[in-house]
DNA sequence: GCGTAAGTTTTACGCGCGTAAAAAATAAAT
DNA sequence: ATTTATTTTTTACGCGCGTAAAACTTACGC
């Protein structure tokens, strides 16, 4: 296949008979030449395997081709999910997308953002921490690259943001939560640093009112991303002590939901819709488990595909116009309500 | 704090007092200049906040100081958590790590490597499919650069494999169902490309063996890596139709586990070690889920860190001496029972 | 066949840094 | 204080490619 090694595109310029300059256009956009040059060129790289290297393009380059992808916590697999949905979308664009993990530390959140920055990035996706989140970094970084936000939101910083609504998923919940039986307790951790949580507080709060029921608030102390762990022994204390005033809790995410489900199952209490059940609970965002759990847990799902789509291509477009938009777009998605067994 | 931007290290140099070159080699291994020019550098780094540019300074380089890490499926949190463990044994020792999922598709393990090999990377750390990995692929790859593989195993592949020992963690599990209660049948995928899958398999004969028991295989169909689904369904179909023979089922992982634990509950099966169970369900992996299912599942966990450190060490190793060891290592590490409520 | 637009080649420079060699400066040892 | 070893500076070149400008070639319409 290959007669020899290739070391550069001179090389290459010259057993394929084409001009260096005329090649370099090639790599950078094949619509750039004319179609039988570009089937030469394509002709000759069949035969001789020779890729431009990746450290001499990107060098004079202003900016890369590569984006930036970083997620708070990848070992969540809601992030996972929509990361790798972000993933794709950059690379069947063309783009080469980098995903970064902040493994649930604000300090690395800032630390990846570094080093994106030397990879002069065309622009990056950013699913901040939020509160715990360096706006200021953020902010900063926002100016010099293009910067989507997704998942969660900071006021005023990047592009645009896109989301879910919170208040139109949450309030469907509640609203099927009391059709189907009785009104939500909301359980939630009390050191929410996820914007989402605070919104999606809110959301109950106003949900109830509009109905016309008391909210009834529980607050599980505990830190960190151990959801299941924070929902299973704070949850747990809460059922033992018949602290919640209904039969149903909405909890605030689906982690939180499933380490309440492992609780309640650990109490002998029977969760679920049925006759022969003493407690709902539901929760948010269709987690990628929630169907195993048992019972299966009734959820509010994102609409990942969508989410991750249109935040990539608002990218796309940000970097491809070159605009700086005047106006920061924030665009959210519904959930779509997931009835399973648990409520 | 910073004067203006620095634009390169030429400049850096003349706000600094020190000499390119010098910088240079700073920049490569601070150890390498003395430590009073390393002390005015440092000091010179924090007024003016440079850094080299990445793409230059790989440019020239034979070899980066990136380390790839190639992980099958990132959406698995089994490895997500040991990828990243790698991922934080690189940045200690000084190297760029860089996680790539194959998102359950071999091709996409050659694409992987395919773009790795461009990034120039000093080494890789590969968790490959197994059977249906391309051999081909990966053993040209182990000769341009440094390669160890962990997790799965690929004979002949790679300069080091470190793994969990399947044969000790299957066979602890098989003698302690044994001892407290009764033998277990075995259920496993059947088209499992995992070479783990098939040891698992074979260790659990040999075991099954020794005790003096028959052996009871079960094989769901299905393909894909939605573990948990196949679980769920085929297993809950062998449930309902009571194929098994004991009332005691070893899973090859636990995530088939976690499905049947799902299918047990929809069936009003009630899992766990106690008098009004009616049947045992474990697992192998200890996979983070595990401790949050209903029952939480008794599993057998593997050594995370054990396995991570060494694998990264190992190639460090390999890098730093530049030598292709002649004789290829196999590192296994025991697995350690974990005794919860499902059996 | 000619004119024009579009694409290509030639030529040449620059990017930011690695690195080699020789000269100079510094530190350590005698 | 002198020698010696170590480190730094000076000088200079090269890496592989982007890219600009001018000359050239090709394609296409009339």
């Amino acid at each position: 296949m290959a007669d020899r090694k290739i070391r550069n595109m001179e090389e290459f310029a010259s057993v394929s008979g084409i001009s260096r300059p005329t090649l370099s256009r090639y790599f950078n956009d094949p619509a750039s030449v004319r179609e039988s040059t570009r089937k030469r060129i394509e002709k000759a790289l069949e035969q001789h395997d020779y890729r431009p290297n990746v450290y001499a393009v990107n060098q004079n380059r202003r900016t890369t081709k590569n984006i930036g992808i970083v997620v708070p916590y990848l070992a969540d697999p809601f992030f996972t999910e929509i990361g790798r949905a972000v993933e794709v979308e950059c690379i069947s664009a063309g783009y080469s997308p980098i995903l970064l993990s902040s493994h649930g530390d604000p300090n690395l959140e800032k630390e990846n953002l570094e080093s994106l920055r030397s990879l002069k990035p065309a622009g990056v996706l950013l699913a901040p921490f939020g509160r715990s989140s360096d706006p200021g970094t953020i902010q900063k970084f926002s100016k010099e690259v293009p910067l989507v936000l997704f998942d969660a939101n900071v006021a005023e910083t990047g592009e645009a943001f896109i989301g879910t609504d919170n208040f139109q998923s949450v309030g469907l919940m509640v609203e099927y939560l009391c059709r189907s039986g009785e009104p939500p307790c909301f359980f939630e951790m009390k050191s929410a640093s996820n914007p989402n949580a605070n919104k999606r507080r809110q959301a109950y709060q106003e949900s109830m009112a509009n109905l016309g029921h008391p909210a009834h608030i529980f607050q599980a102390k505990g830190e960190g991303w151990n959801f299941e762990e924070i929902g299973s022994v704070e949850g747990g204390k809460m059922l033992e002590q018949n602290l919640f005033p209904t039969r149903t809790i909405l909890c605030s995410n689906d982690r939180l939901a499933i380490g309440m489900l492992s609780a309640a199952y650990r109490l002998g209490i029977r969760v679920g819709h049925g006759q022969d059940c003493v407690l709902r609970i539901a929760g948010q965002d269709d987690h990628p488990f929630s169907r195993f759990t048992c019972p299966p847990l009734t959820t509010m799902a994102q609409d990942y595909a969508a989410i991750a789509n249109s935040a990539a291509t608002t990218l796309f477009r940000i970097i491809e116009t070159g605009s700086q938009s005047f106006n920061r777009q924030e665009t959210l998605f519904d959930g779509k309500l997931v009835m399973r067994d648990s409520a």
